[in-house]
DNA sequence: CTGCTAATGAGATATCATTCTCAGTAGCCC
DNA sequence: GGGCTACTGAGAATGATATCTCATTAGCAG
């Protein structure tokens, strides 16, 4: 049977008001700031229990540990910054995508990642 | 000082042939070909080489090992293909991608990854 | 051809992200 | 409140990629 326990509030909790995707490691020090004594094992098994449940989505991107984002959201895409290698969710995409494809592959996803600068990191440079 | 040798030419041959991006394990199946006592350190170790030289290019998909392709190519974006796990080249690029950021993110690059089934696979099934 | 030394190969090792273990803790039904 | 048992935390274990070590091999300049 499923509990409703302290942490896996603090990690909803997390991941909602961070409103970009984190990382288990982010999940961590973000619920920390409400659990201190809150472990990494469990922040992974909770990650999966949402997940199973539909709550949360996957968000990979190369070179860095998955991320994770509250589920429900309509499509959009990611910007990874350089400087701070966070993750902002951006809201739009291009159109005309499934025209790219040479003939005979059938697309059934994109995925669209922007690389840069965010606003803090370019503002302190 | 730099040598040509044997397994450097493999290598280089094994990316020009295949014509698409491959990961250091693909790079090393296919030069075996040519050496089959190649090591995959020197894989590694030429890899790196012949990025330092400018002559290869990374190519980073989410939750795969980083691939390498020649460098020297016109823009353009990758198809990850869901039933072999191949990534092939896509030879487009939709326009206007800069206008969906968010004011104050500086945009320095892009990637567009597309999913799905590949000719060979999708026929297959 | 000869010697110098860069490059190689095989396995050991490092690095991380993720999962497992297990004793102790705490939700929740009654 | 009590008891059953799912959940937790800390560290160990795992799995996969990438790098390092070192004795041996082989480019290439002279």
């Amino acid at each position: 049977m499923q509990r409703t326990t302290r942490q896996r509030e603090a990690i909803r909790a997390a991941l909602e008001l961070a409103g970009r995707p984190l990382s288990p490691q982010e999940i961590l020090a973000a619920a920390r700031a409400d659990l201190p004594q809150l472990g990494l094992a469990t922040v992974y098994r909770t990650v999966k229990g949402l997940l199973a449940d539909g709550a949360l989505r996957t968000v990979e991107l190369p070179g860095t540990p998955a991320r994770y984002e509250l589920a429900g959201k309509h499509h959009h895409h990611h910007f990874h910054c350089r400087g701070c290698d966070g993750v902002f969710e951006v809201e739009a995409c291009p159109t005309g995508i499934r025209g790219l494809l040479p003939g005979g592959f059938r697309l059934e996803e994109h995925e669209i990642i922007l690389y840069g600068l965010c606003a803090a990191c370019g503002a302190r440079r």
